[in-house]
DNA sequence: TGTACATCAGTGAACGCGCGTTCACTGATGTAC
DNA sequence: TGTACATCAGTGAACGCGCGTTCACTGATGTAC
């Protein structure tokens, strides 16, 4: 757990990589920017990272786990504060909130945005986002599973697929590419995700 | 109107290059991908395209215009054809299936993904994709109003754009990034849209 | 505590390849009189 | 209808640059006895 000098500058070079890749995009982001970004010769970079789609994995599997992290630490706590206990509206109503608020940041939707791209040229890159949108889905299924426990098992897992594709589509057209944000639009689609929770 | 001999090989140069850009994506989308895709030498492609900028944005022109195309064949005929007329949810769950079943389409998801990506890192094209979005959410917007006359403008706006939010979303997340594609999550889409159109 | 050695962090130059672009050219199609 | 000329479609070779990657190397940090 005692990071070293190694695995700190393994995290920086990641840190600034990231940057670069949300600010420039993969098509013109090179490995001498990457370099350049985190202040190290282009030798140097190699040596945590030999070739260009070994960093860009790594920069994807940090993402990645730092955006389930975030949806346990939003979602989690409030999920196991009450055991089994049925969510009201008003707990749900937060933590669709906050998930909102945390997937609306331009960065985070431009980096996405990235992964889809490199998703649809690459399998393996395709499978860690299945993956990873397997267990968003799977974690919201809980979610409504709380807030209606006699809900069937189908519509349940219906209802949180979704939502999960509305709160994408909320970051995309929210992070400017569209310019439609406001805040009655994010009031709509709070109400929205609200209903298919507790529909019956 | 007469498509002569230029403007042919130039809109079967188009088709090629949209093709290679969705298969290949943007990173990895050479001009002489682009020009062998299309039968040419690498010559002839910068006779119609001289750089590769020029390419890009021609793609996106065309994208766009189509998806308006679309947007007003599948809306605005069932838009006009009663005048003023109030619509029913039947009419709307419709014409909304119908721009789902469209937007579902994984080469249309995924160029758009690209231009995304595009948009990012280019204020022009952002713009041109702001423009876009702006006309659709128009678009939209008219379909709630007809639906529901008496509903005040700036929740009517706020109902469009959360609607085009929901669109993109499940766009998205069906077309196969996120694996999470059933029948019963289109259906619970369609119901939140029809939630959002025709709710007081 | 000191010494010998191994491993890791970091440097700097170079290589070869594929990229976008340029350019001079030929053949085909249209146009004026 | 024929001829002269201009414009457009298409070819092919070449250029220079920046890219990802390789490699031999130096200095720093750790480890064994």
């Amino acid at each position: 757990m005692t990071a070293n000098k190694g695995e700190l500058r393994r995290a920086a070079i990641l840190e600034a990589a990231e940057h670069v890749l949300v600010t420039s995009g993969n098509a013109n982001a090179t490995m001498r920017n990457f370099a350049a970004a985190a202040n190290v010769r282009i030798g140097h970079l190699q040596h945590y990272f030999p070739t260009r789609p070994d960093l860009l994995q790594a920069i994807l599997e940090r993402a990645l786990q730092r955006s389930l992290a975030w949806l346990h630490e939003t979602t989690g706590i409030d999920l196991e504060a009450g055991g089994d206990a049925p969510i009201s509206p008003v707990e749900t109503g937060r933590i669709v909130t906050a998930l909102m608020q945390q997937q609306n940041d331009p960065a985070t939707v431009r980096l996405y945005v990235e992964i889809w791209a490199m998703a649809a040229a690459e399998e393996e890159t395709a499978a860690a986002l299945r993956d990873f949108y397997t267990h968003y889905a799977g974690h919201v299924e809980l979610i409504v599973k709380r807030a209606q426990p006699g809900l069937e098992a189908t519509v349940r897992q219906a209802r949180a697929n979704a939502i999960v594709a509305l709160l994408e589509g909320a970051a995309i057209v929210g992070a400017g590419f569209a310019g439609l944000r406001s805040a009655g639009t994010d009031s709509e689609l709070l109400g929205a995700v609200q209903h298919l929770i507790h529909e019956p």
